[in-house]
RNA sequence: GGAGGCGUGGCAGAGUGGUCGAUUGCACCUGUCUUGAAAACAGGAGUCCUCGUAAGGGGACCGUGAGUUCGAAUCUCACCGCCUCCGCCA
């Protein structure tokens, strides 16, 4: 959500936004409602202000005759109060529906583009690994070492189920470990917070209304949230934080949900794209200013890009083009593993910044330096998605010619061996 | 699942139909006093919306939403949350 009157300013802003994120919004609709609401605002105000007065005089009254007058003269004025108090709440809830579909204003360096075949490739590390044997992809791989069973994952759960098994258990338990040390060592707090969550939660990060299809709702008119975000930026909503506290960085620990709806024939073998998976996600609280976001932007960036590269992964870094982003978003960065198999690199992390798009909704506010009270800015990116991301990822480039999979230096002490299968 | 109780400002806690946006205490801010601090004393201070260049005016907010009434923190109903007891499960 943003500041109405920040819209009022700036329609023009918010056209280039919806035009640049591919998204169709009618600012001047919004503008006329917005005008309406106030009309309708000022006018009740006014006949509640009379009413208030006369009110006001009957406790007063000297005589009981006096008394009776007012009541009565006042019983005319109740209905128009009551008739213009409901005009408000009519174009209120109008208003705040189209409120929550306003597209936050996308940064500058932005890329312009339709969809994610047009983000920039913005930085490369390591080179692409070569193999003297026919490469194999991770599902061959892990089913010929029984690290993972969709046969019966399929007759268990359905469409995308999986069993992880064995070695690749092992490998999914010592990722959990390593990456967690790794941000814990950098001051960020572990949290394991809750997936199922209320509607009113999933409105607060912007998965609502928008993007309802993807997510599943149980028969108590709750979700399951796609990502643990959800659930930790809703950890402050309401409240009033201290300006001495920020940043807040976290580190979530979630299962999380995805009903992928509309991408059947997407990634449909294997663990990419799964309903079910374990997501450990940095999430950001900072002072609103748009050099802290962009700072701590590049940071929960490069928390990833060193363990990455402490694995030996070869990825690279795009900016994602405004097609590519959320309503919310102001900035994404997509990181992306090389995957072996399919030639191309592949998305493992998702970082992103979102000013005070999401903190408006959630209200989450500190007190500045000048005692003013102040939405604060928010952002996230993943620390490591299990299995469906990373594990593809590390079983393919470290696949060897008899099909074990060799295990990254970093990994040996959570993993006990060289090699997995 | 059954029965009862409770939800007020940063916190504690008054307030059961009108002058209550709300007594009081703690915490907070500003003065006086002090070399400084503490204590004491005096004063100040909620959030959001709206009109206004400003001074200032108006409206809303006592868990949420409806209702009764000229008027609701206070009465009624629903929902949400918390607590206690019983039952059930472990």
């Amino acid at each position: 959500m943003l500041d109405i009157k920040f819209i009022k300013e700036n329609p023009e802003l918010i056209k280039a936004a919806a035009a640049k994120k591919h998204i169709t919004f009618d600012v001047d609709a919004l503008l006329a409602l917005e005008e309406k609401r106030r009309e309708a605002l000022t006018a009740f105000e006014t006949i509640r202000a009379e009413q208030n007065r006369l009110s006001d005089e009957i406790p007063k009254a000297p005589d009981v005759e006096t008394r009776t007058k007012l009541i009565e003269d006042l019983k005319p004025i109740k209905e128009e109060v009551q008739a213009k108090e409901e005009l408000v709440k009519t174009i209120t809830r109008e208003w705040q529906l189209m409120m929550l579909q306003v597209p936050n204003v996308p940064d500058i360096s932005v890329p312009e583009g339709a969809s994610d075949e047009e983000n920039l490739e913005y930085r490369v590390w390591g080179e692409q690994p070569t193999f003297d044997f026919p490469v194999k992809d991770h599902t061959e791989l892990m089913e010929a070492r029984d690290m993972v069973d969709f046969d019966r994952g399929t007759k268990v759960a359905g469409f995308r189920g999986y069993f992880l098994k064995n070695d690749a258990v092992l490998l999914q338990f010592a990722l959990w470990q390593y990456f967690m040390q790794a941000i814990v060592a950098k001051g960020f707090a572990p949290l394991v917070v809750p997936s199922l969550v209320t509607k009113n939660t999933l409105y607060g990060t912007g998965y609502l209304p928008q993007g309802e299809e993807d997510l599943y709702k149980t028969q108590d008119d709750d979700y399951l949230a796609g990502t643990g975000e959800v659930a930790t930026m809703s950890y402050h909503s309401d409240e009033v934080l201290s300006v001495s506290d920020l940043p807040k960085k976290y580190v979530a620990f979630s299962p999380c949900f995805r009903r992928e709806a509309g991408s059947h024939g997407k990634d449909v073998k294997g663990l990419i794209r799964v309903h079910e998976f374990y997501k450990l996600e940095q999430v950001v609280l900072c002072e609103a200013s748009h050099e802290a976001s962009v700072a701590l932007h590049e940071e929960i960036t490069t928390n990833v890009e060193e363990l990455l590269q402490a694995l030996g992964l070869h990825y690279h870094i795009v900016v994602n083009c405004g097609g590519d982003l959320g309503l919310g978003q102001v900035k994404k960065y997509d990181i992306e593993v090389w995957m072996p198999s399919q030639g191309k690199f592949r998305e493992t992390h998702s970082a992103s910044y979102f000013h005070d798009f999401q903190t408006r909704r959630l209200n989450i506010r500190y007190k500045d330096a000048e005692g003013k009270l102040r939405y604060a800015h928010s952002l996230n990116n993943t620390l490591v998605a299990t299995p469906s991301r990373i594990i593809p990822a590390i079983i393919e480039n470290f696949q060897q010619a008899d099909g074990r999979i060799k295990v990254p230096d970093v990994l040996k002490p959570y993993i006990g061996k060289d090699y997995l299968g």
